[in-house]
DNA sequence: ATCGCTTGACCGGAAGT
DNA sequence: ACTTCCGGTCAAGCGAT
């Protein structure tokens, strides 16, 4: 995040005119006798004086505030970076040996397999590119947590434990997105093929089935699905580990309506490219990568008008009216 | 012509009896 | 063991480019 952004930003000031002309516009002539006006003058400086060392304390305030709110940011970030370099170091060297399954492999045994390599191989969770106009929260769903969502059975039974198994590379994305948008797309940096729909039975909206499109080989699929208690949320499930670097940034912000797919088109990547890619891609620069990603999400969070309201009257609030 | 989306059909696993 | 339910996937048809 921009530190200096936030504490430059004059909307932060919570529209508070401190000192200005109250009452009268400037440049009014007020004809009131001499003697009343001085003696009513010097109460309303007072007042006024009084009220402007108040304001301008609650400002200080408020800016360390944002100060300490922006320490603990940049600390939380620097964590998530490293956990997210040790998770993709841990990543890269189990995909290695991973080779291109036809797509008429026999299902079963590519699940197994998939399975088997999510085992080894705990993914970091998955994060979001703040798309423009909507905020997101990533949330890697731990085993006991998993099933205890609107979106899934409920905790009991058999599924319960196979969904256990998968857990372990699941991860959930919260995408605050407009009710009236009837697209089930969460722009997440990466290109994805919709493959199917379905309504299922806990949740009236539609559930949208997408799998990754950038590069054949990858076995990655999410479920993009309305929340059922909040509209204004898109739930994406992610299942599955990508084994290839994100698409280059040109390419994610499609133009069309489903931009996901027009990127493919419009750019395909060559198989080629996209192994010399992922040989030539250090791991600095993936982490820088995971790290703008985040920079984004936090930008994204603070242009939102709608945050910055939030923000504004959970702090108006402690603060005592005068 | 090519590509992605839509949507009904189908499959397979889990639950119920 | 059989039936039912339901989530996930397939694939034909269609529209967009």
């Amino acid at each position: 995040m921009d530190e200096q952004w936030m504490i430059g930003q004059t909307s932060l000031s919570l529209g508070l005119n401190v000192g200005g002309p109250r009452g009268a516009p400037p440049g009014t002539r007020v004809l009131v006798e001499e003697d009343f006006m001085s003696s009513k003058k010097n109460h309303e400086v007072e007042a006024l004086e009084a009220e402007l060392r108040r304001v301008g304390e609650e400002n200080r305030r408020l800016s360390d505030m944002l100060r300490a709110l922006v320490a603990k940011y940049a600390d939380l970030q620097g964590k998530v970076s490293g956990m997210m370099a040790v998770a993709n170091n841990h990543h890269q060297s189990s995909t290695t040996s991973e080779g291109g399954s036809s797509a008429s492999a026999t299902r079963k045994r590519a699940r197994s397999d998939s399975l088997d390599t999510a085992s080894r191989n705990p993914s970091p969770p998955l994060t979001a590119a703040g798309a423009s106009g909507r905020f997101a929260v990533s949330v890697t769903v731990v085993p006991d947590q998993a099933d205890c969502t609107p979106l899934h059975q409920p905790c009991n039974s058999k599924r319960v434990r196979a969904d256990e198994v998968k857990a372990s590379r699941v991860s959930k994305l919260y995408v605050h997105a407009d009710p009236s948008d009837i697209n089930l797309v969460v722009k997440d940096g990466y290109q994805w093929r919709k493959y199917g729909q379905k309504v299922t039975k806990d949740n009236p909206c539609p559930r949208a089935y997408f799998r990754c499109s950038f590069a054949p080989s990858c076995q990655v699929k999410k479920k993009v699905q309305r929340s059922a208690e909040d509209k204004t949320v898109l739930v994406a499930t992610y299942d599955g580990d990508h084994n290839h670097a994100p698409p280059p940034k040109q390419q994610r912000s499609g133009g069309r309506k489903s931009g996901d797919a027009a990127a493919v088109r419009a750019s395909p990547a060559p198989v080629i490219v996209q192994q010399q890619r992922k040989q030539e891609a250090s791991t600095a620069e993936q982490v820088a990568d995971r790290k703008n990603l985040v920079e984004q999400m936090a930008a994204t969070l603070t242009r939102d008008p709608g945050f910055k309201a939030a923000l504004v009257s959970a702090l108006s609030g402690r603060i005592p009216v005068a």
